[in-house]
DNA sequence: TATTGTTATACTCTATAACTATA
DNA sequence: TATAGTTATAGAGTATAACAATA
């Protein structure tokens, strides 16, 4: 019989466009609520997070990540040097310069909590061959079509 | 020879789950730039976004979809009736209630353009073996893993 | 001179509370 | 009385411009 269905790229694209937006939907309401029971606004958690991935970071270096200007940065490292979130240390090889880093504190507010169950509850209705499909297919996106993307 | 290769649950919730973070970091790149270069906010234009869907809609229920108060709606619809990209229309069952409508000119910011050539492009070193078990691996997690979502 | 960052100030967005009009 | 929405006001967040300290 063969398989005469045929599969192309326009329908990938389609499916791809459709399934990153109820991936996406899923996942920003996770990290709003989030957000809402720390009271953290996006930019505050955005700046812990991009912190901690960079190990310690300049208002430089925040200003061009999230694309604000230098003195909204300096508002924001203020309100979480406040809570004790974050600490400036003074850079020894530049003295304008001051590096950001996490306190503990501010390292517990950084991990969405994942929510593990409703995870697995999402996947338990696939069989083993199912499961193997999905992971191959995952793995084929990140390496052949997402290509060098890297947020934290 | 077989298959010895096992994918259990936890492999694959692991690689969703970073599939996810890459896929919406994309995503959501791209409608910061479209805001951006619209002067829109991300209120206004979810404002946009539901009245378009939704065909219409009050204020009370664009403040429960958006978890704003009243008074920030009437604020945020204020601006956009001024730049003529949504109308009040009176609802004849409610005098006290306005429905709130999308104009010609709000609906042409509603579409963030997808960039269609990109998306193309991230898919251009799949083989149609590759493409086939991909559609299908995506239709998978519509239909068995992400349930009844359906966010505009 | 150029760069890093802060201060002063104004504008936008959001919440709270008091209010009007209608149900 | 309760509900849909607005107005007045205060506080948070952001941008612009002027500035200080350092490179």
């Amino acid at each position: 019989m063969g398989n005469e269905f045929r599969v192309d790229r326009e329908m990938v694209v389609g499916a791809y466009t459709e399934l990153v937006r109820q991936m996406s939907a899923k996942r920003i309401r996770r990290l709003a609520e989030h957000l809402r029971s720390r009271e953290l606004s996006l930019n505050q958690y955005s700046i812990l997070n991009i912190v901690h991935y960079e190990e310690g970071c300049s208002s430089i270096q925040l200003a061009n990540r999230l694309q604000l200007k230098a003195a909204s940065i300096t508002y924001l490292v203020d309100s979480l040097e406040k809570r004790k979130l974050v600490t400036r240390v003074e850079n020894p090889e530049d003295r304008r310069s001051h590096t950001i880093h996490l306190t503990e504190e501010g390292l517990e507010l950084v991990c969405v909590p994942e929510n593990h169950a409703e995870m697995f509850g999402m996947f338990e209705q696939l069989g083993q061959d199912e499961l193997e499909m999905l992971y191959l297919a995952m793995r084929l996106i990140r390496s052949k079509c997402l290509g060098e993307e890297q947020e934290h």
